[in-house]
RNA sequence: GCGCCCGUAGCUCAUUUGGAUAGAGCAUCGGCCUUCUAAGCCGAGGGUAAGAGGUUCGAGUCCUCUCGGGCGCGCCA
């Protein structure tokens, strides 16, 4: 309907800059249909003669008659008024409206599904979380914005994957090594083990010692005294957190180790998968960082960035100038110890997604990671990438509350809340919600106390429950045998939805694709929270005020089932894109 | 100190990327179940959009400055 708006307006204004004395092109004008803050005003609405006040040294109203008076008929516009200082605003014909029910009862799951993706690819990495730990209640935010972005891009006709970045390699996976490995020897009777206080401190490292016990007994002990010393409270923990990682290597060798360190990270890879499937996201790929150090994937690139004139060396290091494009200062690639930084393993990732030839690559990171936006886009230009494939959105962080008191979220610390207890206090649907409601570039606080009061009182039970209201009522209908029968064209019955609640329910049917299409340009998924808050509350209002089963006109029941099935399938298909069920019965 | 994000009702947040009278939920107060799900509906109060300038037909939205909050500024990952 907004196309026929806007073609309508198109050919009005092509005849009338004609009239008037300006060299100004229709083309350069955007006509923009909108819908009016208020019903009563019509349908749909454009501020273009506002636009051309200007260009056209006229005022709006002048403008809008212009434009009224040059207007083509069309069927499915009753009415066409102007409205405020200069608003063309269309009344769009009541069956014209009404048609679209049967469109939705048509398309059921489909409704709302759009082309505009034409099968482009695109490649959603989010949450990437170290494996160092279970994810807590900070990674719930990317988590439940990811999975949702993809299911609408799919939505819109995107060929989606999505991928985790999994941290394999690195000192923060020695450490945790480490960790497990001193928990063990705990558990192997040794006394008086230092744990240090830069080691990972968490309970789930008992768990995987007491793991690594069970099946090898006491294969990796060693007696406490031939430890390195180590002394928590000294200014120097770092190194010597390095020495004991040396010493461990060394005395384990390459093959031990390994099996400390595989069986930390699978156990720990496990829960994170486990637990995101359980928030209902899932992943096509899990991708390794570690399979990036094979082959000499990683010389290539930075060779390559040297022939570009992006590197030069300085204090026994390699440095990527950054500065010259556009980054606050220059980064290390490979370090005077001859290692490379994390953030050249991180280039060589970036390569392989763009190596893999999608037409988006988007990251959603974490809002502290903001400071890296500018050296990795800084990277993907200096090779010569195409920057505008590459898209990054920022999720501020979800500061977390029970009650007053904040929260620290560190995985190395003592205390944290997981998502696994958040889940489990109040459920995957209302933490999804919570999170998806707000705009994820708003800092937003999770007061879990609230979370937990709110169960009655979360949005996502108003939404579910106008859904178990209309399957209980078709229910009801159908045993009742009160409904409509397959062979009636039930179409013909439309016009007798008249009501201002039927009126209002359908014209928030239309607007769901138009959803879709807005979340794909804009990111905005919090707006589809808002929505289907709208058409429930809509529906709501609607069976507050109508009889439907006991109604005794045939004709206007059927009318009225047709339209509570159609809301039906809305806030269903609404509620998947949202990671969301659709409860029959509540 | 520099950079990024933000500041809207008592609280948590919207405002369709610059449009018409800034809206919801929670909380507070007052109504509605003998009838299709009361996890619902109806009504009331609540605002100098942090503050000051600027841009234009028009600003909560864009620009500048001030104030306030969060985050980032490693040869850590």
């Amino acid at each position: 309907m907004k196309d026929v708006c806007y073609n309508l307006l198109q050919q009005s204004l092509d005849i009338i800059i004609k009239k008037y004395n300006t060299t100004l092109q229709s083309s350069n004008i955007k006509i923009v249909i909108s819908n009016p803050v208020d019903q009563n005003l019509g349908d749909y609405s454009c501020n273009v003669s506002l636009q051309l006040a200007k260009h056209l040294k006229d005022s709006p109203l002048n403008i809008a008659h212009n434009l009224i008076d040059n207007l083509p008929s069309h069927p499915m516009i009753e009415k066409i008024e102007i409205g405020g200082i200069g608003f063309i605003n269309f009344f769009v014909s009541h069956n014209a409206k009404t048609d679209l029910i049967e469109s939705i009862l048509n398309l059921k799951n489909d409704y709302g599904r759009l082309k505009i993706g034409e099968g482009q690819k695109i490649l959603l990495e989010f949450v990437s979380a170290n494996p160092t730990g279970p994810l807590h209640v900070g990674h719930g935010r990317g988590a439940a914005f990811g999975s949702s972005l993809a299911s609408v891009f799919k939505f819109a006709g995107f060929a989606v994957e999505c991928e985790y970045y999994v941290n394999d390699a690195g000192r923060q996976m020695d450490i945790l090594s480490i960790s497990v490995w001193l928990r063990y020897l705990d558990l192997c009777g040794e006394k008086n083990i230092n744990f240090p206080k830069n080691a990972y401190q968490g309970d789930y490292i008992w768990d995987i010692a007491a793991t690594l016990h069970r099946e090898y007994n006491d294969r990796f002990s060693i007696e406490s005294n031939k430890l390195p010393k180590f002394d928590s409270n000294s200014d120097d923990i770092e190194s010597q957190m390095d020495e004991l990682i040396f010493f461990c290597k060394d005395f384990l060798q390459t093959r031990n180790f390994d099996i400390v360190f595989q069986t930390a990270l699978k156990t720990i890879l496990n829960d994170i998968k486990k637990d995101l499937s359980l928030f209902g996201v899932e992943y096509n790929n899990w991708f390794s960082e570690k399979i990036l150090f094979a082959g000499n994937h990683i010389d290539k690139i930075i060779k390559k960035l040297n022939i570009n004139k992006r590197t030069y060396k300085k204090d026994g290091a390699l440095w990527f100038s950054s500065t010259k494009m556009g980054d606050t200062k220059d980064r290390v690639l490979i370090k005077d110890n001859k290692q490379l930084t994390y953030f050249a393993t991180d280039i060589a990732y970036h390569v392989d997604k763009y190596q893999r030839d999608y037409d988006q690559i988007i990251n959603i990171w974490g809002a502290d990671h903001h400071g890296y936006m500018a050296r990795m886009r800084a990277a993907i230009a200096s090779l010569g990438e195409d920057e505008s494939k590459f898209k990054i959105i920022l999720v501020q962080f979800a500061s977390l509350y029970r009650g007053e008191i904040q929260l620290p979220m560190t995985t190395r610390g003592g205390e944290f809340v997981t998502l696994k207890e958040l889940r489990n206090e109040i459920g995957t649907e209302a933490a999804r919600f919570f999170y998806l409601m707000r705009k994820c570039d708003q800092h937003m606080k999770f007061d879990l106390k609230l979370a937990k009061q709110k169960t009655q009182d979360n949005p996502v039970y108003y939404i579910q429950y106008a859904h178990a209201r209309i399957c209980s009522i078709l229910k009801k209908a159908k045993q009742e045998n009160k409904i409509y029968s397959s062979n009636d064209n039930i179409q013909q019955y439309f016009h007798l939805l008249e009501q201002k609640t039927e009126k209002d329910l359908i014209a928030s049917l239309e607007k769901f694709p138009q959803q879709i299409n807005m979340i794909v340009n804009t990111t905005h998924l919090h707006k589809l929270c808002y929505y289907l808050q709208q058409l429930a509350k809509l529906l709501h209002i609607f069976y507050n005020s109508t009889p439907i089963l006991s109604c005794d006109r045939n004709d206007t029941r059927y009318a009225r089932l047709a339209l509570i099935s159609a809301v039906a399938i809305v806030l269903k298909n609404g509620l998947k894109l949202l990671g969301l069920k659709a409860a029959e019965k509540m």
